[in-house]
DNA sequence: GTTGAAATTATGGTCAA
DNA sequence: TTGACCATAATTTCAAC
């Protein structure tokens, strides 16, 4: 898959403004709105665009709280981690799931409303699941920076 | 901000898919088109819905590696914090940022193109900034789940 | 919340560079 | 191969009910 600068252009803009209506997108990078279509539309049959998505406030749904959780399971066999990745399949609080090289041996992002509502969760969910050792959380006092931005290098890769 | 059932409803659907034509979105939620559309502007207005987003496939725009960076730094003055806070505001490769609690000072979440793009990012960017004492890097082996998706409670709250 | 008409936007064909 | 232009279809939007 090559892009070029315009694709670039398009992806850019659209990592920002999903909703963007095509004539607009088309004067932003410079096309007219039929060639500025089908660029788009390259882009998702190639899958570069997977999907579009609304971007909520966790705060103003009441999920303000976002904590990380380093998980060590008993042991390391396929079957115990094939079990905890299905069972964390099934949990919608955690966001993000991550099979760790080094020291744990998962790394998770976990949405809850806050601290009371988390400490449930890992008790009556996370610590429940087969195999599971330990836990350890690591409780963010700030939300420095966001971003669901892929970064796009300025020329053709 | 009180969220109905229809409400979830929408923000369910707009979450997986940001670019639903209104109509469709109105049927889904059993709903006719005009209503939908007012709901879905008033969750705009109130901020529920920041902002939409293509997301895409890091690996196929050639950032396929995402790594995990535990930041410390030589002290914990505000000026330190803040400089810190304002140089990785630069760096588009560092996808989110957190103040944290514990142990490190500051967990990053950072998109690369691979260890030896992710390598010389680190000695060359993060590294570089005043007041960084050491980086520890954790890497996944593999991503196992990955949702851009608040969790919505099933009732009202 | 519903209906329906008007304005805007998306889409696809065709031609030109 | 890629972009521009134009006609048509679909969608959004806003009135009145």
């Amino acid at each position: 898959m090559i892009l070029d600068a315009i694709d670039k252009k398009i992806l850019r803009v659209l990592q920002r403004q999903g909703r963007i209506p095509n004539n607009e997108l088309a004067a932003l990078v410079g096309l007219s709105p039929s060639p500025c279509l089908r660029r788009v539309r390259v882009l998702e049959d190639k899958g570069v665009i997977a999907r579009y998505a609304a971007i909520l406030d966790p705060g103003l749904v009441g999920m303000g709280l976002t904590v990380f959780a380093r998980v060590y399971l008993t042991g390391q066999g396929e079957d115990q981690v094939n079990h905890f990745i299905e069972e964390i399949g099934k949990l919608s609080q955690v966001v993000e799931c991550h099979l760790m090289a080094g020291d744990c041996d998962f790394l998770l992002r976990i949405v809850a409303e806050d601290l009371v509502g988390y400490r449930r969760f890992q008790g009556e969910r996370l610590a429940r699941i087969k195999g599971v050792q330990s836990i350890k959380t690591d409780i963010p006092m700030q939300m420095v920076k966001q971003s669901w931005e892929v970064p796009l290098a300025p020329d053709g890769r």
